[in-house]
DNA sequence: CAGATCGTAA
DNA sequence: TGAACTACGATCTG
């Protein structure tokens, strides 16, 4: 045993990295490169390698050396044999499989192994010969165009990953630039959004289709405009919601050259089709009833897309995967900042979107104050006894609710308040009776989904200018992407451990700030109840991005509150 | 026929 | 595990 060392690596794929060990941070990072986070209890972090983690990393150019030499130099004990055979196999699949385009038999795809046994393998399991594919020789087997995401997302669920190099239509042409700035200058990408590109636009062959993964103020809009300008074609937008419609609308416009004659909105309110479009997932997926078709998934074919970009590709609905499976041909760029699904579906991403092409983690964007430099404190905070009472006779599900409406949280928010004198401050919850409450103590607005959007940008906007200091919000705060952002957010309540949620409500404060460029982010627990379990569940996403969250205690009710106070001032903040 | 209001889906 | 919110389309209104 070497105790020097921050890791146990298990056969079982599971790695465990203490948390208070010298070399934690640089373990981390390479672990974030080739597994994922599991559970993140305060002394262990639990990682998992996955096939889907170890071809990620092999599309970014890690081999099966590169993994082991990492895990080799992490870890206490001899890594298992077991897992080493393990990772030398899952890796090495990832290339082994290639697919190119028939040069001499039209609308006829390849796809080659590097050698005859793996494609006797593959045949055995997937009994494809009795669709309409043909084994041409040992090592290759040919098949119609149409078949190209269909085999990709099938093989992959299998375990075996195709390296795709069939290549793209280009698509309709389409001219513009970058819209002048000022003095003759053009718009200017910063370094890593330029690195985002080029990683996304690969080798020549490679490359082409894949997901960016890029924190939320890291510009996402940007480098998806910049692949649109290196790429010249009319493309297809895809996102999550119609305010983000409207934001792509409005920065394409401003940033490049192209007119709104040539920019289309496709949601609920507009049905245009236009050289850029841009549209909703949600538009796409509409039927009139349960079982009739999707009508709208024809804007996949009403242009020549030379492009398709799926914002927020980790919210992409299940049945957009089919069409995406059928549109192989097309450039795919998928923007995210996880690549977490709580569904499952991360290997239909990887199959029919593309692989990780980039992944620029927060804290990295931190160091170079692109972004705020964030304290994250999670305040668990104990029930008065009338309270506790309730909790233990309450049934499983009501639980939850009334831990999370603990009104000795109260006291804490106001006292954080204070902590903060000039800040604007978010206080975001889920529970509507509570933040109604909250939002009458402190006196403080409250926006929620009753409010109509009217009232809301005036809202906004008096927080913008000053005037209103402390916002109230409820899950509006997970869709609003006009939400202007704030230096401090009190999360009072959260949702069953979504990992999105919390990431999003960090993405609000995480703007760059004039001052210190500081940020805090406050979550309130009640202790020893459900909640601490969920809040451990939420808090994933963000610890596998570097952040560590700081727990203070809180005993009892208001006379502890001051006792936390020069506890917070002092030392509650991360590294 | 633009804008408000309502029910439904996910 | 449940509540809250959004998007969409249909219907209504001046």
């Amino acid at each position: 045993m070497d105790n020097s060392k921050p890791c146990i690596v298990q056969h079982d794929r599971m790695v465990l990295l203490e948390c208070g060990h010298d070399a934690f941070e640089e373990a981390r990072e390479q672990l974030s490169c080739f597994a994922e986070l599991v559970k993140s209890p305060s002394s262990f972090h639990t990682y998992r390698i996955t096939p889907l983690s170890l071809w990620n990393a092999a599309a970014l150019g890690w081999s099966a050396t590169m993994v082991m030499d990492s895990l080799h130099s992490m870890s206490r004990w001899d890594v298992p044999l077991g897992l080493i055979q393990d990772i030398r196999d899952l890796v090495s699949r990832y290339g082994k499989l290639t697919l190119v385009i028939d040069l001499n038999v039209p609308y006829q795809l390849i796809l080659k192994s590097t050698d005859s046994q793996l494609m006797d393998e593959i045949i055995q399991r997937t009994g494809m010969l009795t669709l309409d594919m043909r084994r041409i020789s040992m090592t290759e087997l040919a098949f119609h165009v149409a078949r190209r995401g269909w085999l990709k997302q099938e093989l992959t669920r299998l375990g075996y990953p195709i390296l795709d190099l069939a290549g793209y239509d280009d698509g309709q042409r389409l001219s513009f630039s970058w819209k002048e700035e000022g003095v003759n200058q053009a718009f200017q990408l910063r370094d890593y959004q330029k690195d985002a590109v080029k990683a996304f636009e690969g080798l020549p062959g490679s490359g082409g289709s894949g997901v960016v993964v890029l924190p939320c103020g890291g510009g996402k809009t940007v480098i998806g405009m910049a692949v649109m300008e290196r790429l010249q074609c009319e493309t297809l937008i895809l996102t999550s919601n119609t305010t983000s419609v409207r934001q792509w609308m409005d920065e394409l416009e401003l940033k490049t050259t192209l007119v709104s004659a040539e920019i289309g909105e496709y949601s609920g309110q507009k049905k245009e089709v236009k050289p850029v479009t841009v549209a909703t997932y949600q538009i796409l997926t509409h039927r009139r009833t349960k079982d009739s078709e999707f009508e709208h998934m024809k804007l996949f074919n009403e242009r020549q897309w030379g492009l398709i970009i799926y914002d927020e590709v980790h919210l992409l609905p299940a049945p957009v995967f089919r069409a995406t499976a059928e549109i192989q041909a097309t450039r795919r760029l998928g923007l995210t900042a996880t690549l977490v699904r709580e569904d499952g579906c991360e290997q239909d991403v990887f199959s029919l979107v593309g692989p990780k092409r980039y992944d620029m983690p927060w804290r990295q964007l931190e160091l170079k104050g692109w972004i705020a430099k964030v304290d994250c404190v999670e305040i668990r905070v104990s029930m008065a006894n009338d309270m506790l009472d309730r909790y233990h006779r309450a049934e499983g599900k009501h639980k939850f609710r009334i831990a999370a409406e603990n009104p000795d949280k109260l006291p804490v928010i106001i006292s954080i308040l204070q902590q903060h004198p000039h800040s604007g401050v978010l206080v975001i919850g889920q529970y509507l009776d509570q933040l109604e409450w909250i939002a009458a103590s402190i006196k403080a607005p409250l926006i929620s989904g009753k409010m109509s959007q009217q009232e809301r940008m005036g809202l906004y906007d008096s927080f913008r200018r000053g005037e209103v200091r402390v916002l109230v919000v409820s899950k509006v705060a997970n869709f609003a992407v006009d939400l202007p952002d704030a230096s401090v957010a009190i999360e009072v309540s959260g949702s069953f451990g979504s990992r999105q949620e919390e990431a999003q409500r960090l993405g609000r404060i995480l703007r760059p700030k004039s001052l210190d460029n500081r940020a805090y982010f406050y979550t309130l627990v009640t202790k020893d109840s459900k909640e601490e379990d969920f809040a451990i569940q939420r808090q994933m996403f963000l610890i596998e991005q570097g952040y560590e969250y700081a727990i203070q205690i809180q005993p009892d009710t208001v006379e502890r509150v001051e006792a936390t106070d020069s506890y917070t001032e002092g030392g509650a903040v991360l590294q």
